[in-house]
DNA sequence: ATTATCTATAGATCTATAGATAATGC
DNA sequence: ATTATCTATAGATCTATAGATAATGC
């Protein structure tokens, strides 16, 4: 039965062997996010997986190794790209900050589980997760360039009152973040978010936060849809193309892999104003259920 | 040496006999803010508290107790305010927004201890806590009621093109109030926050985000001063009347009460813009250390 | 007598390791 | 032989209870 070495599984059909890593992280994630980590025994996390509670250190040394993966996991993506966007210079600072803010609400709201809830578990505080926080710093400063960019623009076109300004710069950043991050709140309270419609209304709002008005933000929104096509390889296919559409609701593997293969600059593909999974009424109550594979393999 | 019946404590100065159920909910707030929840132990809670382990079972049933305890003590004053302000109608929408954000920031800046950070334990989502969630709810529906009406107002005053809204109206509470917890968020991550200046930030913010231009922001900020000092009951006395002045920052004696005693609608009182803590540059990088009492007493 | 603390501990975990077992691969 | 799983368990917790003890109050 099983096609790999090593003996198979108790549990579970074994015609279908699976990726035991990844499915003790899809587990963990599911568990981490909803009942919290230190709540979350590891045998827990094991029968959801689907193994034997000690079978997990095979893969992993220690349960804190797991959520270290899957921190890296989840802040890597939008790093990636806000790193690109950063060294993409043909567009403005505001369709730049847009684009950036809509992908991360994007990827905020429909991974399968909510992984930006793994953030807020007090645990992540620790030193053993070092190397996240490092990552996670870079994106902050990432928000702080770009919102500091944008109030310049704005000042220098005159638009904002340079009197007293609307917003000093260096609270810019935080608020901008602030914004994009109350995302994980609404969507671990249970809102059923239209992930599409939130990304906008974010994006849109963390502009004219900034003093934008209603022309500046519609400009900076039509932009970003080239600059998105622009920086980001994986669009899905125009619709039709599409699989044979049974309400595909935005997986993982759907989402724009951002892997280290497409670093080159612009391949300028797509169309679509970044991989918008079309519709995608993804979260339901949260109940961590739901499609698995939150895409967090380090290997 | 103690002056109340019982036996005297094992450690600590016997002469401070302290009062222990509040000693313990000091010492919650602090292990359950930073390190979190399941992570933290009764044996840690009741050492930082000066007891023994078996002692915070006198006074609490069970340690889900402790954390329901928080958690009211926690939401009741932003949500007797909320409610003060929805039965004031003499105030613009906007400024009693502005007000209503402006008190929930300070209130989650100047905390001893980051209290906000609680509604974020994953362990809250229990039904033990369901008396909680009620209360949240309710003010959740108070910023969704005030965005609206702001909203409304502006498209009334022509300043928004009614044409595409600017903010769908059903989103707007949730991108407002998200805009208010992101403090949360930031204290946690060890950002300095000067509570004043992050809860002006904040509420102009909130403005902004609705579609409100300068002028408006600007006219909203100042009409709640006035609203704040009428909702509000206990303002600090004018500086010079107050102590010694010894750096006093903020404790939770200083901020507003919102007892149920002033219920009263207008006493109409102070004159600072809405308990203004002077300065208060609270949170350093928030060890949860730092002087306790979240003045979270429930009986 | 009442109250608030203490000491001691039962019973239920929980993480990680040791070593056995059941597959494939050479 | 190598690999991936399994069973079993050591050692360290952790929550909550039982019952003793040391104060005040009448």
């Amino acid at each position: 039965m099983g096609r790999r070495p090593g003996r198979p599984r108790a549990t579970g059909d074994p015609h279908e062997q699976r990726d035991t890593r990844q499915d003790v992280l899809d587990a963990a994630a599911a568990l981490f996010c909803t009942v919290g980590y230190a709540a979350t025994s590891t045998r827990a996390v094991a029968d959801r997986a689907g193994v034997r509670q000690a079978s997990i250190y095979h893969h992993f040394t220690s349960k804190d190794a797991i959520l270290l993966d899957l921190l890296l996991g989840s802040v890597r993506p939008s790093l990636e790209l806000a790193d690109r966007l950063a060294t993409t210079d043909d567009a403005p600072a505001a369709a730049r900050l847009w684009a950036l803010a809509h992908a991360d609400v994007l990827l905020l709201t429909t991974s399968p589980v909510n992984v930006g809830a793994l953030y807020l578990l007090p645990e992540v505080d620790g030193e053993q997760f070092a190397e996240f926080h490092a990552l996670r710093d870079r994106l902050r400063t990432r928000y702080d360039e770009l919102a500091a960019q944008v109030l310049a623009a704005l000042a220098a076109a005159g638009e904002t009152p340079a009197t007293d300004d609307v917003v000093a710069v260096e609270a810019a950043g935080p608020l901008v973040l602030g914004l994009v991050e109350s995302v994980i709140l609404r969507r671990r309270a249970g809102e059923r978010l239209d992930a599409a419609a939130v990304a906008r209304s974010v994006a849109d709002g963390v502009l004219r936060l900034l003093g934008g008005d209603a022309p500046t933000v519609e400009a900076a929104h039509s932009a970003s849809a080239d600059l998105a096509s622009a920086t980001t390889a994986a669009t899905p296919p125009p619709p039709g193309v599409q699989e044979p559409a049974e309400r595909a609701p935005a997986t993982a593997s759907d989402r724009a892999p951002l892997s280290a293969s497409d670093r080159a600059p612009l391949p300028a593909s797509g169309h679509a104003p970044l991989a918008t999974p079309g519709r995608a009424p993804v979260s339901a109550p949260d109940d961590g259920r739901g499609a698995p594979s939150v895409g967090v393999t380090s290997a």
